[in-house]
RNA sequence: GCGGCUGUAGUCUAAUGGCAGGACUUGAGCUUCCCAAGCUCACAACGCGGGUUCGAUUCCCGCCAGCCGCACCA
């Protein structure tokens, strides 16, 4: 299927069934923002608890913190953020393109100019006689474009302010407070489910790149002389990784090393274990098939300075064209720490066992609302039929927005009476559907487009024996058990104790 | 941000300078003993603003949004 037919095709089932919106399209949209309707707000609730259990669980130590969304000035300058995660634009007055200044220096220089002042930038593009690189036009006087959101705090709106551009700095600035209220230890995790915002100059392709998005990330405070001994790395070491190294990811496949190999080709031994579980979370908890993952290393010049180490989760989208990020692992050593305590000049070392260090931090960075569409990518799949054609959305039983529907075959016979307590009482333990309305054909279709992994059925043989019928979405195979057995059974089946094939 | 294309019910689409039509969905009812069956009825749309015109969904301009290409994405 083409691209955008595919992405037409997830926009429609988004829209028609209360996953995900632009936001105000009743004012004709707003790019860069999308809201999240009933399903999918419940949806991406349970993705974000799945990976929260899923990840805290790496590690003894390892907590949930919450943390604002608007940061001082000071510590985005401590982050190198308010400099460097500004380009200085210079628009030309002919043609009215549009160029990073730092970009037409370097390539005039062959120089850098990271981090430049913008006084100096209009000087210098003089100096060397800098024209428009289409049309040799003049540029107007430069300004500066802040990916940041600025913001103006107070009264008087004398405290510069931003919405903060990642999850990130809100761990690295409560570091010390979380490693003394935890008792010194190390490693020590400290994750972030929240919003981030970046002004993005062109936000394109649905969710892939918002101006609001929500991040997952945890960053994992260590020691570098000792973590890789406190490893687990006998659970892990055959294994194998579905990577693509720098030189080979644009072929678009990947190869699979076991984590041995990852190690003795010179990746750090903690690197690859977490690289194991993140690949562990996509493949097990998410259920991504394995041809549509890999770990996309990032060479030299690819990666942020401060990233040691840097490969990107990736998964295969025919919605928006082939291999897409959707997070990234990033060994940062001790730069965070490092740059807010040289700019709070607050010390952020520890003492353990004698030896005093600034501790390294393995990020693990996940974007919520690309494994969301992710998600929505990889599961939803048009079903041929008897009778024509149907759309599944295989979602794993965890994330799936709704969890059970209750069904009466009919809505006459004393059926529905029957169906309504059975209704009562899952909907206490589970989100439930009840709908007696059409054809049981219908309301099963209805439900498998939502991903809604059982149906519960109502019929006549129920008013006699008391047994129901439990449909399995994916297969459409259904078993008998009572009705008094639902609760337990729906249970298990959904956190996955128990497998529907192995049912009585 | 630049250039090109596009914008009609929830979704997909038709036509038109003079009452905007259909299909699917949805809702109500009938029917129906397990996978979007059938019948009846109903709800529901010209992205926003301005201009030309007796009259604009249609033509023109601006904005917004989407797509493609470029640029951008520490």
């Amino acid at each position: 299927m083409k691209r955008m037919d595919r992405y037409d095709e997830l926009m429609s089932l988004s829209v028609r069934k209360g996953f995900i919106w632009p936001t105000a399209d009743l004012y004709g949209g707003f790019a860069g923002f999308y809201d999240y309707g009933h399903n999918g707000a419940l949806m991406k609730r349970r993705l974000e608890d799945l990976w929260i259990d899923y990840f805290l669980h790496l590690g003894e130590d390892y907590y949930l913190i919450d943390t604002t969304s608007i940061l001082p000035e000071a510590s985005l300058k401590a982050s190198g953020h308010v400099e460097h995660f500004t380009d200085i634009l210079v628009t030309c007055t002919k043609c009215g393109e549009n160029c990073r200044a730092d970009h037409l220096l370097e390539e005039a220089t062959k120089k850098s100019y990271e981090g430049i002042p913008p006084q100096e930038i209009d000087k210098l593009l003089a100096e060397h006689k800098i024209r428009c690189p289409k049309c040799k036009g003049a540029f107007a006087p430069s300004k500066p474009f802040h990916m940041m959101f600025p913001l103006m705090v107070g009264p008087m709106g004398k405290d510069p302010a931003y919405l903060r551009p990642e999850t990130a700095q809100g761990v690295y600035i409560n570091f010390k407070r979380e490693f003394e209220a935890l008792r010194r230890h190390l490693p020590l995790g400290l994750a972030i489910v929240g919003r981030a915002f970046r002004n993005e100059i062109s936000p394109r392709q649905g969710t892939y790149r918002m101006r609001e998005f929500i991040q997952a990330e945890l960053q994992i405070f260590f020691n570098p002389k000792t973590f890789d001994s406190s490893i687990a790395f006998d659970d892990v070491q055959s294994s194998e990784l579905l990577v693509a190294r720098a030189d080979k990811k644009d072929q678009g496949g990947a190869d699979r090393a076991t984590c041995s190999e990852l190690v003795k080709s010179g990746l750090p031994l903690f690197y690859v274990y977490h690289l194991a579980k993140v690949q562990d979370f996509f493949l097990k908890e998410l259920a991504v098939p394995a041809d549509r993952f890999r770990f996309a290393e990032l060479g030299e010049g690819e990666r942020a300075f401060y990233n040691r180490i840097h490969f990107d989760m990736e998964v295969k989208q025919d919605s928006l064209g082939g291999f897409k990020e959707i997070g990234g692992v990033h060994y940062r050593g001790d730069h965070d720490l490092t740059g807010h305590q040289n700019t709070s000049k607050v010390s952020q070392t520890v003492t353990i066992d004698g030896e005093t260090f600034i501790p390294h931090v393995l990020e693990l960075s996940f974007g919520i609302d690309r494994m969301f569409w992710a998600l929505l990518d990889a599961k939803y799949e048009k079903v041929k039929t008897e009778k024509g054609e149907r759309y599944v959305l295989h979602l794993p039983p965890k994330i799936a927005p709704t969890q059970v529907a209750v069904l009466p075959l009919l809505g006459k016979d004393g059926l529905p009476e029957k169906a309504m307590p059975i209704y009562e009482q899952l909907a206490k333990e589970f989100k439930c559907f009840y709908d007696e309305g059409g054809s049981i054909g219908r309301r099963y279709a209805r439900m498998d487009e939502i991903g809604t992994p059982y149906c519960v059925t109502i019929d006549h043989q129920t008013l006699q024996d008391g047994t129901v019928t439990i449909r399995e979405r994916d297969t459409a195979a259904q078993k008998r058990p009572a009705s008094s057995e639902l609760g337990p059974i729906i249970g298990k089946l959904l956190s996955g104790q128990a497998k529907f094939e192995s049912l009585p």
